[in-house]
DNA sequence: TTCGATTTGTTGCTGGGCACAACATACGGC
DNA sequence: GCCGTATGTTGTGCCCAGCAACAAATCGAA
């Protein structure tokens, strides 16, 4: 089930133990795509082989999974038929709008990315209304191809950099757009009712192994500012009020250099992208537009090429950035990161820094070694995160799908 | 459904919709106790009228709620029949073995703490063998003092000051006591199997108020060192190892004093018990036997009287502890922390501080503004917590106690 | 006071869905 | 070719939630 919509944030209320089996079973089906069978599923849930049946025969008949041939025969007796999640059923869209680029994609049920399209352009040389206005020209060119591709979207996400009210599918606050109370959620294709969350959030989501491991993990990502996605058990974590991941502005040192934020050494100013622009000696002047992307890679062309500036900002960068984190995994108990944003870019310098300062400073170290990843996707994560929210919505509530 | 215990870590299995539906109106009697009926109960969870009086019969019937009399009629209509828990039935016994006491409790159903009984006396004076007959003896004691009381024992929880494998029921390591992979549950009666946590983490449960609000905090917990519990939605999170809450080794200053953990400058260098009497000026030898308590209503004697020093200890300890919690609650995005342990004695001089500190950097002060709390209980904490915790895996599993 | 309106709790009925058992199916091994 | 074994299907019974009708207990108004 995706914590965010189907949440049970109060799980005060009556089950439906059809809804929960139907769940059950195609989750089992996902999260061992292709290698499982009705009597896995039996086995692996407590259900009976009948009812095991009964409901994957209801997931064919839906249109949601599909048999692959029979099992490569291995023991005795009757040779298993594999079970898979099909790729031409539903499929979710996902949109990015952000300060320099704005991002679709439509991602099908097993999880592939089959339609992306990127317009890096920066936003804040536009009206609301201009913007707006690409949102919604972007998400029907996506609808067009998906449908003719064979799919059906059947919900939509759009990730923004700021606060949002998930409950109201409004942004609250994106600094960086000029956005303030915005419902951006309704310029969406009208048969896709949209979800609406944080840039962080949604990429933590775009993580293959999600799924696959119910997995927990923090995925950082830094942008201009440095965020989190918090991954318990397969879902992500959001808190009271949908705020949770705010690492950006853990203090570092007290006495450390002043953040527009009002404190003073806040991780941003040690890790985030100006800082590493500053430290390494590049101008990070606003004005030229198109301003992430090329900056970071000229970083990393920089420390490529061995400039020792470039080094240095780096390694003190990753060593603030993964004493934080070792932080947040002691306070968390996490024994994973996930290296996202611009640290995707520059893990070859940032990750052994990060994974150092982690492996000393997680208390729970010597029982357990923490690891730390580099992020599967880039500057796409957030788009294919918020795809993918759609198709956990529809692996955690089925019924609707089955009976739309 | 209590976190620990009945806890769905993989929610892969199937689910039993009449031990849920039994579990969801014991909850909500729980939660409204003494002004809620069958109707309210269908109402609230969307279940049938009809159906609900079978689950409220059932519980009735096997002696976990009562009828009390009829509600205040209000409108029209005929007056509702008042439910609420029962005092006599099952209760929780809870054993806290800590460095310089043993506590041992047993609350009821209701959360009342109906036996209580603590020996002040340092471990470190006995052998292994000794302190574990001491926990026998005081477990029988209360085993027998419920009985008196028509209580039925019918699980107990051991909090233990260190790092515990709670599905091996095994203390891995408690320092302070000289413990390492002991099994310490089986001196517990025979008959109720025994639960095992963190001191910080029962602590965290003991709070009246997490069941009625289904409440988001962090509970934090100041001994020699500095715990915390991380409880979400009412729910404790313990982590993917069990260690979650691991607060006291935060860094406060890259560059600060060094820590017999390896690290410079971690949080209780600056806000642990050590550190404030250090701070204060009073000597903290380890010599000085049943150290914890008489030294911290000493250091309240002393600002009580309006001592600089000390005053100033306290001032900066809770500046700092403030700070650290301003960033863990933006990490989780909570908007409530109790403080317990010494923290809970010395409340009049930390806790401003710490208000102040997170006013003023938690991120989502302008939206949500943070409250800080002085714990309920003082060092009976952790033991009240761990018989909770048993009431609470009934309330979220009556069933396992309807057919015992 | 009486009668309708209203809300609560109970009872009998129905149907959905799961467990169970028996059976058909399809292999491997001897 | 036969037996053992594992998978998938079918038929049966039971648990339990929903539904509707009814009894119970109050309020309000004529």
């Amino acid at each position: 089930m995706h914590a965010g919509t189907v949440r049970r944030r109060h799980d005060t209320t009556a089950v439906n133990p059809r809804a929960a089996h139907l769940s059950l079973a195609l989750r089992h089906v996902a999260e061992a795509s292709g290698q499982i069978s009705r009597a896995d599923i039996a086995a692996r849930t407590g259900l009976n082989r009948s009812t095991a049946s009964s409901l994957v025969d209801e997931l064919i008949t839906g249109g949601l999974v599909k048999e692959t041939g029979a099992t490569p025969r291995t023991r005795a007796g009757r040779p298993a038929t594999a079970l898979a999640l099909r790729d031409d059923g539903p499929a979710g869209l996902g949109v990015d709008v952000n300060v320099d680029y704005t991002a679709v994609c439509v991602v099908d049920l097993t999880g592939a990315v089959r339609y992306k399209h990127v317009v890096a352009e920066d936003q804040r040389g536009h009206t609301m209304a201009e913007i707006l206005d690409r949102i919604n020209t972007l998400s029907r060119a996506a609808h067009a191809a998906a449908r003719a591709d064979e799919l059906t979207l059947c919900g939509s996400a759009i990730a923004v950099p700021g606060i949002v009210d998930r409950d109201r599918a409004t942004v609250t606050l994106a600094p960086n757009l000029g956005w303030r109370d915005l419902a951006v959620t309704e310029v969406l294709p009208a048969d896709v009712h949209g979800l609406l969350d944080n840039e962080a959030n949604f990429a933590a989501l775009s993580e293959p192994g999600l799924l696959r491991a119910r997995a927990s993990y923090l995925y950082v990502s830094g942008q201009i500012g440095v965020g989190a996605g918090i991954v318990l058990d397969g879902h992500l974590y959001r808190g009271t009020h949908g705020w949770s991941g705010e690492i950006g502005h853990l203090t570092v040192d007290r006495d450390g250099p002043p953040c527009p934020c009002g404190r003073r050494g806040c991780l941003e100013r040690y890790a985030g992208q100006e800082a590493i622009l500053r430290a390494a000696g590049v101008s990070s002047d606003p004005g030229t537009a198109l301003g992430v992307r090329p900056t970071i890679t000229l970083i990393a062309d920089r420390a490529r090429s061995g400039d020792t500036a470039t080094l240095a900002a780096l390694t003190r960068a990753g060593e603030v950035l993964g004493a934080t984190l070792a932080g947040c995994l002691n306070l968390l108990d996490l024994g994973h990161v996930v290296l996202g944003g611009i640290y995707r870019d520059l893990a070859p310098w940032i990750a052994p820094e990060v994974e150092r300062e982690v492996a000393t400073q997680f208390l729970g170290a010597p029982w357990a070694r923490p690891t730390v990843e580099v992020a599967t996707y880039g500057p796409e994560a957030p788009a294919i995160g918020a795809a993918r929210s759609v198709i956990h919505d529809v692996i955690g509530d089925p019924l609707r799908w089955l009976n739309r």
